[in-house]
DNA sequence: CGATTCTTTGAAAACAGTCAATCTGTGTGG
DNA sequence: CCACACAGATTGACTGTTTTCAAAGAATCG
């Protein structure tokens, strides 16, 4: 299962077969079938896990019980919550899998030491990790100026694999609306 | 005017005299008046700006004219468009003073000097980058699954400085509601 | 003081949420 | 193989919230 993880690591991110050995060493394969929880509210997030194969979810519940979509990841994607994988808090969401998922996961500690011995790999998820605070503020000034219909296009045309995967309620959770809207919306467009 | 940023980086960040010297050497003090911009579509945001006294708003226009707002910054608050500062393309955005403004700016290849040179500020900027992305997903749950009252009222207790020293149609187009709408929650709240 | 910016208010229209019922497809166990 | 349960999607009627438009009232600044 590894080969997955090294040939995005060698495609994306141009890492040298010593290099992937390195990572080799320290990497954890896991399977998590659908339904079945990578991370519970509580827990600490102590890993870093690519998605070789599959699909999840991280989700908060709302006092009300509603389950609220932050974000979804599917193959070559990374997972887990920032929040508490980077202060070592204890997580306030869920991480569970809408499909039977292949995860490459890599401890913090391990991970860090990592970044500081292969300065490519660093450069590398440092640009990841630009990206993804790009992709939030994008997804901040598109909830608070977007129409209910702007939001769902642009998340086809920015996910048509999501769209095409995920159950319409998931969607609607992630884009703040409820299923019957979303389901209303999709027929009007 | 850098004695400010020092004292800021000394009590937050735990920096030495030496570092800070190391950093004086590459600041550049400016200051922006109220209702002038620090940066304007279409620029590149080449620095990172320490605010050291004033309050400034970073926003983008949308296709009818209308102004959308991303961030605020006051004091102690690091102002730049990091999409454009990390990958060099032009801004989207527009940053503007909402107050006379007093900055200590840094331009990103000294930045990155430094960050390689002071592990200590290192450290204290990646802590400072953890937090921001943590923020941008709380509100990104906020949009997606709070009330317009909610909404404003968690924005008062986070920020009750904001709230005190900008006018209510920009804390309306941040939270993505008409002022309107704002200024009738604020009656019944 | 006059001009500009900011805030409030009312009324109508647009929009999205809720509730309840129905429909669809999928998969499981008898 | 069928019956049934279950997860997901759709629809209609109704309710509630938010926007829009228009006007006017404060506050601030030069």
């Amino acid at each position: 299962m590894f080969e997955v993880f090294a040939a995005y690591l060698r495609t994306k991110g141009g890492l040298t077969d010593e290099e992937l050995k390195l990572i080799k060493g320290f990497t954890i394969s896991k399977k998590v079938r659908k339904r079945h929880f990578l991370l519970q509210e509580g827990e600490v997030s102590h890993h870093n896990c690519f998605i070789a194969k599959g699909c999840m979810r991280m989700y908060r519940i709302g006092k009300n019980g509603t389950e609220h979509i932050l974000r979804f990841g599917i193959e070559d994607w990374w997972m887990a919550d920032y929040e508490s994988y980077n202060t070592g808090n204890p997580s306030k969401n869920n991480i569970d899998a809408l499909e039977d998922t292949d995860l490459l996961m890599l401890r913090k500690e391990h991970m860090d030491v990592l970044l500081k011995e292969i300065p490519r790999f660093q450069d590398f998820v440092k640009k990841l990790e630009t990206k993804t605070f790009d992709i939030s503020q994008d997804r901040i000034l598109s909830n608070i100026s977007d129409t209910a219909e702007e939001r769902y296009l642009k998340f086809v045309t920015a996910y048509p694999e999501f769209n095409r995967r995920i159950p319409l309620h998931m969607i609607a959770s992630f884009l703040g609306l409820s299923r019957e809207t979303l389901s209303r919306i999709r027929k009007n467009a």
